[in-house]
RNA sequence: GGGCGAUUGGCUCAGUGGUAGAGCGCCUCGUUCACACCGAGGAGGUCACUGGUUCGAACCCAGUAUCGCCCA
């Protein structure tokens, strides 16, 4: 019984509706503005939520009862756009579920302010820029408080110390913060508010320095001198999940090598194809497939390289692909990943010549000897990759080892996923966090962990797999730029002034978060920086998503609240979307697992993109974003969150305002047919053993069905089939039911007592459970009807459950209402083809129903009879022949005269 | 090149073996006694294509095409 009403209390004044003054009280207690409006919902309700805690979590409960969320942490420096509104909807959506089923729910909010995108807008607005090897200055002003989106110039930038850099940008962020909330509120997210965090705040970088040193301490963080990516533009390292393959323009330049004889002198020519000839100077092999007949006879010979005269052997390798090119490629220290494959596997000498800053080095390598490859060489020192290679076209061409000319190519090049230039590969010294990239033990145990993780919809699941399947390496965490989670460690100086790598200092976890450019490390004081037999900081900061692999952990009070950590992790669910897979989701599942043995999460909610009308995915750059406060201020938040609703998990949605509208349409509906409802029932308790007409028996019993399945598809993620069948319920309950029992709800003398009281027995049921249903997609609508004749939230309501409502049909099964409504559709047709007002009565009319529903038709007569307006109403069964689509046919109709 | 998803009325989408569905839009009409941010009725589809399995296929199998995304 205790999703059944209880007895209503008067409900408290709400002052802040300017409605209230005219409501009209009426018999039972229920409140009911005389004019009802969505307008305006969205202030009202937040203010009361906000007030009463209606969100708060408590945080005594058992582990059990508790539904804990690792809410994605947007970016703060972005700006919101309708995808957000979109997938966060899902959230809530699910959220408010949860709750209502009696879960207590963590939705926690963060804010994602660390990384690139912050460290851009705070160097402009501000006019400073990071440099970590300078001193803190606790008493720093900035040269500008917002720039008015002007950039300052590099030149003109300020350089201050980590730490300054860290505060300004938290103080920038929390403007940006403001409006993030409130745009939250306004769109209903029940985010319980004093849980926030930044992925830049202390809590965040003591948890991810933690965890780092974690890592290092079991020989899961490791560094490395080794060739890696690189991007020229912002000097740093990128990993293989910052990626992006993107087609490049280019030309393949066909290029004589020479055979070079056993005596010395050089022979016939062995042609290659290359788009990197200013790479030649870093050849140090030429590779075939060790099948290709063309090539045989060269394995394990000399060939010498054009213009800078390089020898260097000739050898098998099964990476070289026969048919592409020349089927022969020069391998260079380094072109691609296949050189740095070939390096390592034929155990190839380095020759680097292109540096950190995408030049080629301005000393001539020692390895070119000869007096024209030396000279050769100097022109090329300190340019440019693309003004090398146009140098070494020429010199290619005036020394006739340029076959024929370049001819265009479009190939796939790696690029940073924020880059505009082609990545390049530079041998640097790294930090890195083993993921199954050079493990198959740990790479089968992170795909375990994918088999176990509940995808939604399940098919995601196949991109986690096939992105584990192709690592190629451990995750490289280091970034060398300077905002972000500084890399917590320091480096003893050798006397002789080097750096000993080897030997990292290590802080005591209790001191993090450090900042190892500011702080000194355990038993050495400031003024050992740098020198010799002192210490230096690693100047690196980690990778944005190793902090925000740890969005559980930050969240959840790891290390700082273990009582509240147990509570809520692992958490039940991460919504996210389908983009960040092999990253934010793939990550936190590494660092949970290596951490703390288990996933992170129970389930993976994840949402699809939104497109455009032209099936393009909505973005800023193509200028075809809708401000979501706009849009949400247009048509209703409740409008609004109708229209995410409406796409499943993991599907790519429209953006469709007319689905919007329709929202609003059934947002208003719900209003005014509870405005009805209460009007007749008063709000007073509805006792289920009143009813007793088989149409509002059958009603029941269709919603017992309809409360089955919004249930079962909530538990299986699918909130889209949820609001649908909800829906569908309520416009049927609305259009044919209401109609029905109209006329016998209001009573008067031609019904009986006990009629009237089955009606309005049935419609309070009927509204207090269509309510609770709808109420995780319409918080303000249902929020607002609840508050007319109930006391408390309809959103720490409970979920109903189909039993009160099937005990309250009486066995009596739902095809009924249907049957009734089939009926009454029959009625309404001829006056619909007379074209007269449904209120114009009916005189006679015989109907001819369908066998199996006759007896249905038959028992709720009355009210059909009612709700057709008509005088004498005759019932006969229509056989096969009459009614072949089981139609209710009109055998006659006889109507009354228009006034 | 490999993988995943999609292809159903003008539009957006449901529908996993048993006589094609919804909403929007459209057409016709009505109405203010819960609802004009309204109501009623109607028209409209050989379910991308080709084979196959089956008594029966939008649905299962094989292949093809187109679109989107992910990975090479």
């Amino acid at each position: 019984m205790s999703d059944l009403p209880p007895t209503p209390t008067p409900p408290p004044a709400t002052p802040t509706s300017p409605a209230v003054a005219a409501d009209s009280a009426v018999a039972g207690g229920a409140r009911v503005p005389e004019k009802v409006s969505l307008d305006g919902l969205e202030d009202k309700w937040d203010a009361v939520w906000r007030e009463q805690g209606t969100y708060a979590f408590d945080r005594t409960r058992p582990r059990e009862e508790i539904f804990s969320i690792d809410t994605p942490p947007p970016t703060v420096s972005g700006s919101l756009h309708v995808g957000h509104v979109f997938s966060y909807t899902h959230t809530d959506v699910l959220a408010r579920y949860q709750r209502m089923r009696g879960r207590e729910v963590f939705y926690p909010m963060g804010w994602d302010d660390n990384g690139l995108p912050t460290e851009r807008r705070v160097q402009n607005y501000y006019g400073v820029r990071c440099d970590p090897s300078l001193p803190y200055d606790p008493d720093f002003t900035p040269p500008h408080e917002g720039t008015d989106g002007k950039n300052v110039k590099a030149a003109d930038q300020v350089p201050v110390s980590r730490r300054n850099f860290v505060e300004l940008c938290e103080r920038l962020t929390v403007e940006d913060e403001r409006q993030f909330e409130a745009l939250w509120r306004h769109l209903g997210l029940s985010v319980d508010w004093s849980h926030t965090y930044q992925t830049i705040d202390e809590n965040a970088r003591a948890v991810a320095q933690t965890a780092f040193l974690r890592n290092l301490a079991r020989g899961e963080a490791y560094q490395a001198e080794a060739p890696g990516l690189w991007d020229v533009t912002f000097q740093t390292a990128v990993a293989q999940a910052e990626l992006e393959a993107r087609e490049y323009p280019g030309h393949f330049h066909r290029v004589a090598f020479h055979r070079v004889e056993a005596d010395g002198s050089t022979g016939a020519p062995i042609f290659i194809e290359t788009t990197r000839p200013e790479l030649i100077p870093a050849v140090v092999a030429l590779v075939a497939h060790p099948d290709d007949e063309r090539y045989q006879h060269l394995f394990g010979t000399t060939a010498r390289s054009p213009v800078f005269d390089i020898d260097i052997p000739v050898l098998p390798h099964p990476a070289a692909e026969p048919d592409k090119g020349a089927g022969i490629a020069m391998c260079c220290t380094f072109g691609d990943l296949t050189d740095v494959q070939w390096w390592r596997e034929l155990q190839l000498p380095t020759r680097s010549v292109v540096t950190k800053d995408g030049r080629l080095a301005r000393e001539t390598p020692d390895w070119i000897t000869t007096e024209r490859g030396r000279a050769a060489y100097a022109e090329l020192a300190g340019r440019t990759t693309t003004g090398a290679r146009a140098v070494v076209v020429e010199q290619l061409r005036a020394s006739g080892e340029l076959e024929g000319e370049p001819t265009p190519t479009l190939r796939m090049t790696n690029f940073y996923e924020k880059g505009e230039k082609p990545l390049e590969i530079v041998t640097s010294r790294q930090w890195y966090i083993r993921n199954g990239g050079r493990d198959a033990d740990l790479r089968e145990a992170l795909l375990a962990r994918g088999r176990e993780l509940a995808f939604h919809p399940d098919f995601m699941r196949v991109r986690y797999e096939n992105w584990v399947g192709g690592l190629n390496g451990d995750w490289l965490i280091s970034r060398q730029r300077f905002f972000g989670v500084a890399i917590p460690l320091w480096y003893p100086v050798r006397e002789d002034g080097t750096v000993d790598h080897d030997h990292p200092i290590v802080p005591d976890e209790s001191a993090l978060p450090v900042d190892p450019s500011s702080d000194v490390p355990p038993g050495y004081t400031e003024a050992q920086r740098g020198v010799p037999g002192g210490f230096v900081g690693d100047p690196d900061v980690m990778d944005t998503w190793a902090t925000s692999s740890l969005t559980p952990q930050v969240a959840g009070g790891w290390l700082r609240d273990p009582d509240l950590f147990a509570r809520v992790f692992p958490m039940d669910v991460r919504p996210q979307g389908q983009d960040i897979i092999r990253t934010w989701l793939f990550s936190t599942v590494v660092r949970s697992h290596l951490e703390h043995g288990s996933l992170p999460w129970k389930h993976a909610a994840i949402s699809g993109w939104i497109l455009d009308p032209d099936r393009k995915k909505m973005s800023k750059s193509k200028g075809n974003v809708v401000t979501p406060m706009g849009l949400l201020q247009e048509h209703g938040s409740d409008a609004v969150r109708y229209w995410a609703a409406s796409a499943r998990l993991g599907t790519d949605a429209a953006f469709e305002i007319g689905q919007m509208k329709i929202g609003r349409r059934l947002a208003i509906k719900v209003l005014n047919a509870s405005k009805f409802v209460l009007g007749i029932t008063g709000g007073a308790p509805a006792d289920p053993a009143a009813v007793t007409r088989p149409v509002d028996r059958a009603m029941l019993a269709a919603l017992a069905d309809v409360v089955d399945a919004a249930t079962q598809a909530f538990e299986a993620y699918d909130h889209t089939r949820a609001l649908e069948v909800t829906e569908t319920f309520f416009w049927t309950f609305c259009d044919d039911y209401l109609e029905l029992v109209k006329d016998r709800a209001y009573g008067g003398e031609h019904w009986d007592a006990a009629g009237t009281a089955s009606a309005r027995a049935a419609l309070g049921l009927a509204l207090d459970v269509v309510l609770r249903l709808l109420a995780p997609v319409l918080p303000f609508a249902t929020e607002e009807v609840w508050s007319w004749w109930r006391e408390g939230s309809v959103h720490r309501a409970p979920w109903p459950t189909a039993a009160p409502l099937r005990e309250a049909s009486d066995g009596v099964g739902p095809a009924g209402l249907a049957a009734a409504g089939r009926a009454l559709a029959a009625l309404r047709k001829v006056k619909s083809e007379a074209k007269v007002s449904m209120r114009t009565g009916i005189v006679r009319a015989e109907l001819g129903v369908p066998a199996a529903d006759l007896p249905l038709v038959e028992a709720a007569a009355d009210d059909v009879r009612a709700a057709g307006r008509v005088g004498d109403l005759a019932l006969g069964a229509a056989d096969e022949a009459e009614s072949p689509d089981g139609v209710v046919v009109v055998r006659a109709a006889e109507l009354a005269p228009t006034a």
